[in-house]
DNA sequence: ATTATCTATAGATCTATAGATAATGC
DNA sequence: ATTATCTATAGATCTATAGATAATGC
């Protein structure tokens, strides 16, 4: 007890990056301050000397869990060897589906967001935004229709497949799901 | 108090009817027994003679709530002047987007369903698939490609389009969201 | 007499605060 | 001396149970 301020810095990224993996895997309602705070190492009460609330972490948090799909974007965005099709295969793939704590936010947050405030849900029609000049830009790689609406509909299309392989109890559907969702979009690009 | 054996029946649809309403609304994790109850006209006592358990009541809400997208899905495809285009038009408009209670759960409570039992995943399978059987008669109607795997990528960008539309904060970005990912499965019949 | 519902309450859990403790850093 | 964290606890809320109450239905 009692540290440095380095630690108290260190701490605040870890309670930020712990609350954004399992409000993504847990959903923000069914993990509390108390249980949060032990997954970062700390005890309950120190939490409100990082956070004013719960609800201010909520925001954070979920800006944090968008920002990851962010800096993933943009490293997608600026390989040149990338393509549409590799990041629709790795988007609908089971690793993907099966890992939510490190999954889109885009796909794991919606709901939560959609409850949330203006500000998380600003975060997140930013993000939206960057994938879908993301996925507009390998559309135009491929030398497919590359309209901002046909990338937004890919999207689209990405999200639900996701969403739905993860409820589905039945594992030969939900790989289905994926599978012909990923096989739906790459059709674009064969034409 | 003290009611006839028809109005505990009332009692049990009203109590089911709320919470398959409040529950695709605010999801399963914000709307508490006491609150439900209320919301029903009734106190909190009475429920444990409706339900054994606040999670016994989740798993038949769920299916419920499914089962009237599976109404909707078996009205329509019996109707024979329905089409693929108007389905796609009610279930991408802003009425469908800005009425949760009474919207499809596929798309409301996927989150809620991933985490939840067994049952409740059985139901949302089931009623996938309905969807899918729907969409693919609808778009052999249209006379366009009729795979499953087809119907099963429309879906998946229906689900996400209406996702994403609830979660953003931003009116034109939300309808682009609607009207792109519209106007992208429409294409589909229009070739 | 039976039973559908209500009132009251137990026990657990959740958010948040207060004060104690033990390091850091001047 | 300051401060990052801990222990302890207040107060609210949540699920669930127990016993009271007032209708129904034989």
């Amino acid at each position: 007890m009692g540290h440095s301020k380095l630690s108290k810095a260190n701490s605040h990224e870890r309670i930020l990056e712990v609350a954004s993996q399992r409000f993504r895997q847990e959903g923000v309602d069914r993990v509390g301050v108390s249980d949060l705070m032990k997954s970062a190492g700390l005890t309950q009460g120190g939490f409100y000397k990082h956070f004013p609330s719960k609800n201010a972490l909520v925001e954070e948090a979920i800006e944090r869990a968008l920002g990851d799909g962010s800096k993933i974007a943009h490293s997608i965005a600026s390989d040149p060897r990338a393509t549409l099709g590799r990041l629709v295969d790795a988007y609908l793939s089971i690793q993907h589906r099966d890992n939510l704590p490190h999954g889109c936010a885009v796909t794991a947050m919606a709901s939560d967001v959609a409850r949330s405030t203006d500000v998380a849900r600003g975060s997140y029609t930013r993000q939206v935004a960057a994938y879908v000049e993301l996925l507009q830009s390998l559309l135009e790689r491929a030398g497919a229709e590359c309209t901002e609406d046909e990338a937004l509909a890919v999207l689209s299309t990405m999200v639900g497949a996701l969403s739905m392989s993860r409820a589905v109890n039945d594992e030969k559907a939900s790989e289905r799901i994926l599978l012909a969702s990923a096989a739906s979009i790459k059709q674009r690009i064969k034409r």
